[in-house]
DNA sequence: TCTTGACCTCAAGGCGACTTGAGGTCCTAG
DNA sequence: CTAGGACCTCAAGTCGCCTTGAGGTCAAGA
């Protein structure tokens, strides 16, 4: 099995060669080892890297990234904890949608001011109903 | 009709006085005026801002949310950059839904690497499918 | 009038996620 | 053996989004 230099991995994944190895870094993905200087990766990482780029679009942090899918990137955490990934995500969707409607209804809606409209005020009322803890970290 | 000083919006949005002061410095929100030194903002500015959470909520950055409901809260957009911006949200659904069934998926399957399950691999294939270019970082 | 304290400004700092630059190393081809 | 270039390290810089801190102002109440 052939091990691709981090320009190969660059090219294939669409990153640049200084994410990856800020990547790896940061334990996100892993080099078997090296060939004089380069870093030697293994195929998988490609996977990983698919991974890695649907978990950044989901708003989630590389360290929550990593918390999925540990440093191997094969996911050897206890199930309770995917499950809550995939259920925080959930309720992430519901406020896209959330923001989509109201962006559609927006669009569409003939009312001299939206802000004045029912349904507008419906809309995001409904988006605000359910937020609830998990809001701006900070604090601290 | 009575304003709010920050702190009563700040306590009510449940952002920091900080945050709004610079939401209203790049022209994300607008006061109405001052009393003495201190803003007076409108009730409306509630609206806004939980619009904004939605935006942020749905990973846009507060420039974009700007150019999805002006300066002063009222989309006053053209309606094709509205419904743009809806179908964008919907790509970004489709692969946060994307992610979201791999995670169940990975709770749920018993194969002993991931990486060699079908499903798996099948599951992150289609969400890198459709991904195109919609480039880092929208600045001109 | 004086005090209180919520507000103000402005500059700097901080975090996440990288990028950029300078200067160095090593495989490979010729 | 030499040259080339893809790679390396490390420090510093960048960008978005704020926060923090120092020092100042003003409206209202005792």
């Amino acid at each position: 099995m052939r091990f691709l230099d981090i320009g190969e991995v660059s090219e294939r994944a669409g990153l640049p060669p200084s994410a990856l190895r800020y990547y790896e870094e940061i334990g996100l993905i892993a080099s078997v080892g090296r060939n004089g200087l380069r870093r030697q990766f293994p195929p998988e990482v490609l996977l990983q890297l698919k991974l890695i780029a649907m978990g950044k679009a989901a708003g989630f942090s590389l360290d929550e990234i990593a918390g999925m899918f540990g440093s191997n990137g094969e996911p050897d955490l206890p199930r309770a904890v995917l499950r809550d990934k995939a259920d925080q995500l959930d309720r992430h969707i519901r406020e896209m949608t959330a923001l989509r409607d109201t962006l559609r209804h927006v669009a569409d809606c003939p009312a001299p001011s939206h802000m004045e409209c029912a349904t507008f005020r419906r809309l995001v009322a409904a988006a605000g109903r359910r937020r609830r803890g998990r809001g701006r970290s900070s604090r601290g």
